[in-house]
DNA sequence: ATCGCTGCAAATCTTTTGCAGTAAG
DNA sequence: CTTACTGCAAAAGATTTGCAGCGAT
């Protein structure tokens, strides 16, 4: 994989986020650094580096993908309300990743995809 | 919501399918008992019975969302080879369920979506 | 009689792809 | 120099929606 300006630049400002953005919705914040980036090219980008592991791509609930720049081991949480997705680093991380690890291991997974739903902090108010 | 014709079929359709079909697929299937039925009835169907909680909606990996006329506790797992999803009944389900359960309380999420991914018997051959 | 449901077709939304030019190795 | 990557635009794929007529209550 070529190491091209755009990949560095997109690397760069997704790992800066917090947010886990949809391919469109990076879209429009990646053009603020890269004015003529394509749409096409940020899909082409998000897959080709979250096949890598460089990022992490989120495939469960609702329709559109999202990207997350943080590769370190956690969970998501979707709000039932505005839709936003936060990261769940909390205690449960390793008790839920020990008893995954194990049903891979007796089934002979490869892995899974987890995603808890409910309300954020935001919308609970 | 008013029990149609449509909805009777369809619901006694899904329910005898082991498969987990797309809605596009189960379009093809249910023609055979209702040749009428449109896409978009599925479609607007589908929905409606899983918002009731009377078949699954499976909305992990992947592009298409897909559908379980099984309500009963397990887990599903999609094989990377043929796209397939089959059922997860195995022992992991009540320990897995255990741990959620634990996070969601503590962390008070609603619930989560899990699906494991691997490769199934057909194509493990 | 009412109002939700239906089939149909068109529209929308998301993602992928073909192509000719450009840039990384 | 070669080959992968890019922007653009068009295509493809999945799902939703507007509408007029129909059917369940």
């Amino acid at each position: 994989m070529k190491i091209t300006m755009q990949r560095k630049i997109l690397l760069d400002e997704l790992k800066k986020l917090k947010s886990h953005p949809t391919a469109d919705e990076f879209f429009v914040i990646l053009r603020k650094k890269l004015p003529k980036v394509s749409l096409g090219s940020v899909y082409r980008n998000l897959e080709a580096l979250s096949s890598t592991g460089m990022i992490r791509k989120l495939e469960c609930a609702g329709s559109q993908k999202r990207f997350d720049g943080d590769t370190s081991d956690h969970y998501h949480m979707r709000c039932n309300a505005c839709g936003k997705v936060c990261d769940y680093f909390g205690n449960g991380v390793s008790r839920i990743g020990e008893v995954l690890k194990k049903v891979c291991e007796e089934e002979s997974f490869i892995g899974c995809n987890l995603e808890f739903f409910g309300t954020c902090i935001n919308c609970k108010q």
